[in-house]
DNA sequence: CTGAAAGCGCTTACAG
DNA sequence: CTGAAAGCGCTTACAG
């Protein structure tokens, strides 16, 4: 009923949002007693906090983000920047998963994601500007470890506020702190599953092998079997996809006929070797065995199913927002690289 | 020199950052002269604009973006809000060919994208509360046109920040602004074509049915080829994938032995299709015709490719930006319908 | 326990 | 053309 009303400026519609000051007034006090009731901390008298806590209820009250950043200094939110372009990124259904994951941890703590492209050169240019300018309070990485991240990977290093990277450890060194899943183990435990299960004339189908990722799950898998694979098995798919990963299969039957296990990186690419071994009138696993790698929601729909390696996505978007907060709070950055499992099922 | 030095409280290590002061001092002029050569309007001597652009370089001052906000009240970003999980809506290679467009649009424009997960009833809570904090000056609404959004279009409405609905138009009015692609006439152009061809028994395949985009394609396609079609050839599959398609393929085999084409709502669903063509020992399009909608990726690539509807996705994700960045500048808002073009590929 | 005041880092009339 | 000052809406020592 005092100051501030009958305030009728030209103002494009936008009601005044209540602030603080309503607040303050209405329940008569001062805005210093509204903010230490919002945010609990220091003593307030029970009485004069009920009257806060109504008077907030009364007007709709909700503090202003912006205003609130500014005091703190502090934005509660932190930037998702992709490696790679979403459209590719995103056929692999685990990284729609880790979106998923990632979005809701963060939520569970009020912080916002922000979405960014970090794959082209203006991308980059932006970003660093976007760092500068104080949006965010920390970084996500997600790729899928192709070489052009290199530039990106400095970029971040470059600068001062936290970064995580999801993904596949870096090769020489760790530029950045990481989570990831155990490729190496998972890679080995499929190997030593073949071996095992007896099979002789193994072929591996990979994809993108400039990728440290693909790069790890085949050199590793190749080790473990020994003499049991040759490299002219190898074909590179041109991308990881069911199609990609078919073509891949009769471009390596063409090179070797008698193969009698295949191992495809990623299960997309298995579910298509599948379905080139159907063409070409071989029983999986009788005639040929195949496994897969991510166990991704198609492992189990193939007929005859995948045996794969499931990395655990959810636990990799917890961890990552995780440990990405708690070096917001300034504790010490951790890498983490967590436990795959062999998943056996009839395909091998 | 002055003033602000050998201040050594604790602060968590972070070097304080330039700030507009810094380089105000360094040019040897007032804050104000420093904003007015950032944000262009107004004249600034050009001796002077030079010394601050100068020492802005000198400093690598980049203007804090929270103070910016909170003096400018806009925030310069907009939340992306999902209406269906990711994991599922970006089964749909279109979607992610959508965000991407999406993010690429507002970047053009220095704004940023906040990602938002609206499926659950405690992602709609925390929406309420994050758009009265005013965090965004718009919302980007991504649905695909499933029944439980309707609760996140009330509560869209209900508030005063402008919004704008990427996918299929409303049923019954037009509760809020949207771009869609006009599935109507994509769906009349496919049944003329099929009614040219001189198919008389043809199936649908659809799938989420519950949801307005799938229900028009489907009732546009089945008015338009008449008595070509009957209920009973119509099947709905789990899910908008490969493998529900081949599945429904087979049911709808079973029911009706001698179809001569199929029109599956999707081009993932039209792929399963073929592949449960060649299953059944049937010549597509020889024996059996197929058509698919959407135009995505995976339409080129079957064997043979598919005849479908192609949507301009890139040309939704830019008029969804163009119009929400017009409303969120004051302009009055206008619901887009954007044309299709029927793309006849050898597979009908 | 609580109020008054200064501060977060910008922008923007208002004078000159 | 440019400076001084007030303001954006919060938070947080500092007194009391």
């Amino acid at each position: 009923m005092v100051a501030g009303e009958g305030d009728t400026r030209a103002g494009a519609g936008a009601e005044p949002r209540t602030t603080m000051e309503d607040v303050a007034r209405e329940a008569g006090v001062s805005k210093g007693t509204v903010s230490r009731v919002m945010n609990g901390r220091n003593w307030v008298k029970p009485a004069t906090r009920d009257a806060v806590l109504e008077a907030m209820r009364r007007t709709g009250f909700v503090a202003n983000a912006t205003a609130r950043s500014l005091a703190m200094r502090r934005t509660d939110s932190v930037a998702l920047v992709l490696g790679a372009p979403a459209t590719r990124l995103f056929e692999n259904p685990n990284y729609s998963l880790l979106l998923q994951v990632i979005t809701d941890e963060l939520a569970l703590s009020d912080y916002s994601l922000i979405f960014m492209s970090g794959a082209r050169p203006a991308d980059r240019d932006r970003l660093a500007r976007f760092l500068r300018g104080g949006h965010v309070d920390g970084v996500i990485l997600l790729s899928a470890g192709e070489p052009e991240v290199d530039e990106l990977i400095r970029l971040l290093q470059s600068q001062p506020i936290p970064v995580m990277v999801s993904g596949h450890p870096f090769p020489d060194g760790d530029p950045l702190p990481f989570v990831a899943a155990d490729d190496v183990a998972g890679s080995v435990a499929l190997g030593r599953h073949f071996v095992d299960r007896g099979y002789r004339r193994i072929g591996v189908i990979a994809s993108h092998l400039e990728a440290a990722g693909a790069r790890i799950r085949v050199s590793a898998f190749v080790e473990t079997v020994g003499a049991r694979t040759e490299p002219q098995w190898l074909v590179e798919a041109d991308e990881f996809s069911h199609d990609a990963g078919r073509a891949a299969m009769l471009t390596l039957h063409r090179r070797a006929e008698d193969l009698d296990a295949v191992f495809a990186v990623s299960d997309a690419l298995a579910a298509g070797v599948i379905t080139a071994a159907g063409q070409l009138g071989l029983q999986v696993p009788a005639d040929l065995a195949v496994a897969g790698f991510d166990d991704s929601v198609i492992a189990g729909r193939t007929t005859p199913p995948l045996t794969t390696v499931r990395q655990d996505v959810g636990a990799v978007g917890r961890e990552l927002v995780r440990q990405l907060l708690l070096a917001i709070g300034g504790a010490e950055i951790r890498s983490i690289v967590l436990p795959v499992e062999l998943v056996i099922r009839d395909s091998a």
